[in-house]
DNA sequence: GCCAGCATAGGACAAATGTCCTACATAGCT
DNA sequence: AGCTATGTAGGACATTTGTCCTATGCTGGC
């Protein structure tokens, strides 16, 4: 189990300190002594630090795919699977607090470096917008689905930015009710009354 | 009207510069190139680079300040005021597309630099927290106008995040929309029908 | 005309950073 | 034992960065 290579030990760590640190401000040095390694070996192994970006971005990318795999097979209604993407602000509240999301503070930090990787990062936006849009969609919401899976999205941004800023876990739990009530409006009255949002988002 | 000192010309380069490529990654030089005056002679205007930084929140803090006293001359009603921070989204939607939230993005990079103007910085958030409090409050939602408030502030700093990094404008205009229809759901019912959000936060 | 004081230019300086090279150690194979 | 491949250490190198010093230019008051 444990035979990591060191490779995926400077993966490791680099993603921790990216998210903890930014990109920018995380420097090989850095990396070398979480790893324990000389930092002049870093050549060995990435031939330059957007190298080890763009790894730890592939790390998240197939973490997050992993991650949507088991909730899609875990939750058996699409109306549990987006809970558990609602529930993930709870479970990393705590990190959330401190250092805010992993993906927005990435994508916005490479947006101001205007870095090659941008595309990229976005990608695990991307991700999570067509998981929930097929959730959504199998919720019988095919026409607005997309609009649903932005809009969720950006709830949740929001709501780690601000807890972030303000360092406050609690406005976490408040605005995750809000989302399961916002969720919960979409699966009882279902087809019956439009919702205000539906209403909008169909013309 | 234009005896603006050099060192308010170097306060609004940096401000631009910092909104644009980021605190970190704004270098001396590049102010010094923005603003024509050579880079050794920052030292005359402001002793470290920190102290810039300062200089430009407590610029964007009075903005703001000013900003918030127009709109709340300018609207008669509080719905009206909040209906104006709401449009700020488009009117700078160009921007936010590009560089994000100058607020959301400067926060989230100080906190990960764990900069000592980190607080400093945060109160631009809490001008805007306070005001839109304040707002709801004279809307009659005494209780909840807190809440009420950071989740209007949360969701336009999603709908920012989500902007930039997929470079959409015409998400800005679709949730302004949602925002629109959920402000108005505060005004017309008004104390008739408990809004889902009311009647959560109220507990 | 001269002086004082403010503003600026230019560059020195150390520290940090990304990059890259060379030498050494270890392990496995012949 | 000897060779090769793989990984590591240590440091060189140029560049950039924030910081800071000194000399020069300019302007207004006497």
């Amino acid at each position: 189990m444990s035979d990591k290579t060191t490779r995926d030990h400077i993966v490791e760590a680099a993603d921790r300190l990216f998210y903890r640190q930014g990109y920018e401000h995380t420097s090989f040095a850095d990396i070398a002594e979480a790893v324990h390694i000389s930092r002049g070996n870093f050549y060995y192994h990435f031939k330059s630090k957007d190298e080890i970006l763009d790894a730890v971005i592939d790390a998240r990318l197939a973490n997050t795919r992993k991650m949507l795999e088991q909730w899609e097979s875990e939750g058996k209604e699409p109306a549990d699977r987006i809970r558990s993407f609602i529930h993930m602000l709870l479970a990393n509240r705590a990190d959330i607090k401190r250092y805010g999301c992993p993906v927005g503070t990435l994508c916005s930090e490479l947006a101001k470096l205007n870095h090659a990787s941008q595309a990229e990062a976005n990608k695990l936006f991307t991700l999570f917008r067509t998981w929930l849009r097929r959730q959504f969609a199998l919720l019988g919401r095919k026409d607005d689905a997309d609009l649903l899976a932005m809009h969720l999205l950006a709830r949740s941004q929001g709501v780690a930015t601000l807890a972030n800023a303000f360092h406050d876990e609690k406005f976490i739990r408040q605005e995750v009710a809000l989302m399961s009530d916002w969720l919960a409006s979409y699966t009882e009255g279902a087809a019956r009354h439009a919702h205000e949002h539906g209403e909008r988002a169909r013309r």
